[in-house]
DNA sequence: CGGTCGATAGTCT
DNA sequence: GACTATCGACCGG
């Protein structure tokens, strides 16, 4: 079945887990590339310190208070771009994080696509990370907004399966006091999901050199 | 394994 | 000026 943008418009935390299995496939210039997903984390707006849309809209963040079903695309870390479906009513500012995806169409392309060749060993999963699945699709913040429920993309979902939550990835928010929900869905046993990390240390060790 | 750290630049205070 | 919805390398056990 291919939901349609009333099916996004709904509370992330219910929609996330049913995206686990779907096909998502991207198609460009380069070639398709499809994917599995195996792995996403739910946001939600005002009551979600670990949103981007916490405190409100920007410009960065505009896309989430947009209609669902779009790809709220952004760069961050100086280097790495992450995908998100809209979800919920606009102006609610919700979205659902793709993490982590089996490749199962275009791994050639998707691997050429990285920026960073591997040093040490081969990419066995291209798409696992936010970062390594918006670079097996070739975003950029060029495809913001973009909508996802229209060509050049096409989603299918699967067929519900068995999934295991927890708490979200390298989640902190505001204050630093860590994370709140449980709101990362995986599939067991899938290796293009990515290993737990809790949000990075904070504060910089005290006499640290100025260099 | 698990902990730690550098890269690198946009965003927000 | 600090932080970041990350990644991969490196190091110690």
């Amino acid at each position: 079945m291919t939901p349609d943008r009333a099916w996004f418009a709904r509370d992330p935390v219910v929609v996330a887990p049913l995206l686990l299995g779907a096909i998502l496939t991207h198609e460009s210039a380069e070639g398709r590339v499809a994917l599995r997903l195996t792995e996403v984390e739910a946001y939600r707006g005002s009551d979600d310190p670990g949103a981007h849309s916490f405190r409100g809209r920007t410009a960065r963040n505009a896309t989430m208070f947009g209609e669902a079903g779009h790809a709220y695309v952004y760069f961050t870390y100086g280097m790495h771009h992450a995908l998100n479906v809209v979800a919920g009513g606009e102006g609610e500012g919700w979205g659902i994080l793709l993490r982590g995806a089996e490749v199962v169409e275009g791994a050639p392309l998707a691997l050429a696509r990285r920026s960073a060749k591997p040093r040490r060993s081969p990419i066995v999963e291209p798409a696992r990370g936010p970062g390594n699945l918006a670079q097996a699709l070739g975003l950029t913040l060029s495809d913001d907004g973009t909508d996802l429920l229209a060509s050049p993309w096409s989603l299918e979902l699967g067929t519900p399966a068995p999934f295991e939550q927890g708490p979200r990835v390298g989640v902190a928010g505001p204050g630093g006091d860590g994370e709140r929900f449980p709101w990362r869905f995986w599939l067991p046993g899938e290796p293009s999901v990515s290993t737990y990390r809790a949000a990075a240390r904070r504060t910089r060790a005290p006499n640290a050199p100025i260099s």
